[in-house]
DNA sequence: AGGTGATTTAAACGACTGTTTATGTCGAAG
DNA sequence: CTTCGACATAAACAGTCGTTTAAATCACCT
């Protein structure tokens, strides 16, 4: 082996991550990505294939991270189980998970995984379906069983779009962090920010669904 | 004037318009813009400069038109006739503000103004501080208005959190628009789909800012 | 008719980018 | 020492794209 094995495959595919990010697929150019790794152009289409392969793995990779990162964070205990908490402790569920997600997105040492995931709503790639199967549709569910034990009288549905609520709330930080910061007159979202944003967005999202679970199937006049 | 003008120049600036929108400032190419409007590669130089001044044209045109069509829909009365206003009419006046913004975003004839933004936001051009300046604090402003007339007891950087989660809420299905149709397995959104998530939103935020009026200026636990 | 200024056109330029090729380097095995 | 295979490097290739150039076309005025 060289003075470092596969090292210039970990550093083209850190430095990939970075720039993908950054500048998204088209924006990132193999030549800066290979200077940013300290590696010769060419070194990229040897390890990876091409630049669209290295892209693929840089999701996979991200992927992979943040799903372990969720269910370490905010694992769910079984169905049984769930059905026999008490109340405080599905509300301590979703307040957890709100955070965890809200620290991916725009915690102070946020990921690359919002930003590759926006670029992907904007530009869909294969990757898509993968993301949305294995990725999306679980922490949905997920969500989903634990609002249905917490609002039993809520129709399917209506969770359905209450989790939209929540997960649209948490992600307008990460989609319009420009016109968020602009408007807040910083640079950046200051410390502690992430779990503020999970404190409001868990307090509106449970009246919003209390208030929906109590006028039951009654529909707004015309 | 030839047979049309400076027609060329208008199928040019909606051609633009379209392909920024379908695929970015980047994916969009000034030899397809200059075929779709069927004019030469040259045309568009000849009459804006540069690519990235007409992208700026476009973004104007369109910036100026979602303007109209807001305040022309959902205009607000004055600050003194607000304050007599009865409750029902200001949730009315959230209400079509709601709609409006919904059927602008994911309405049947939904423009390019969503996917405009959506990539701005991704990749911030010097476009980016006259949108929130002009057009987004305004909006949110008068959002502000309507909530604090209803929640008088909600404080000022509450109501501003209210007013992110109400367009987050919205905003969700713009920008997450392939994951959200995948999951709804669907092509396309369904007719009357923005007015039924302008229903939910509305609903569901009703609820959000009672109970954060309700518990007024008591903390979560840690 | 002829000139004039504004448009349109075809063609070429020049820069950039992903990829390939051909060669070089280096450690380990024979 | 030679050979071999994995990896790295420099150079070139081929295609794309925004822009420019120079000639052509057209409407209009005197």
């Amino acid at each position: 082996m060289s003075k470092q094995d596969g090292d210039t495959r970990k550093r083209l595919l850190r430095a990939a991550t970075e720039l993908f990010a950054a500048t998204g697929f088209h924006g990132a150019k193999i030549r800066d990505i290979a200077e940013r790794a300290g590696a010769n152009v060419a070194a990229a289409n040897y390890h990876f294939g091409s630049k669209a392969a290295l892209y693929l793995d840089v999701l996979r990779s991200q992927f992979g991270d943040i799903r372990g990162r969720l269910t370490a964070r905010a694992g769910l205990p079984s169905e049984e189980r769930l059905a026999r908490l008490p109340r405080s402790e599905l509300v301590a569920l979703m307040h957890a998970r709100l955070t965890t997600m809200l620290d991916i997105l725009i915690g102070p040492q946020a990921g690359v995984w919002g930003r590759l995931m926006q670029r992907e709503m904007a530009d869909p790639s294969e990757a898509l379906p993968h993301i949305v199967e294995e990725f999306m549709k679980p922490q949905m569910a997920e969500m989903r069983l634990v609002l249905t034990h917490l609002f039993p009288t809520l129709p399917a549905a209506e969770v359905d779009r209450c989790v939209f609520s929540m997960i649209g709330q948490s992600l307008f930080y990460q989609t319009m962090r420009p016109a968020v910061l602009r408007f807040l007159g910083r640079e950046e979202y200051p410390r502690g920010f992430a779990r503020q944003v999970a404190d409001h967005v868990l307090e509106f999202s449970l009246g919003g669904m209390e208030r929906l679970a109590a006028q039951g199937g009654s529909r707004r006049a015309s």
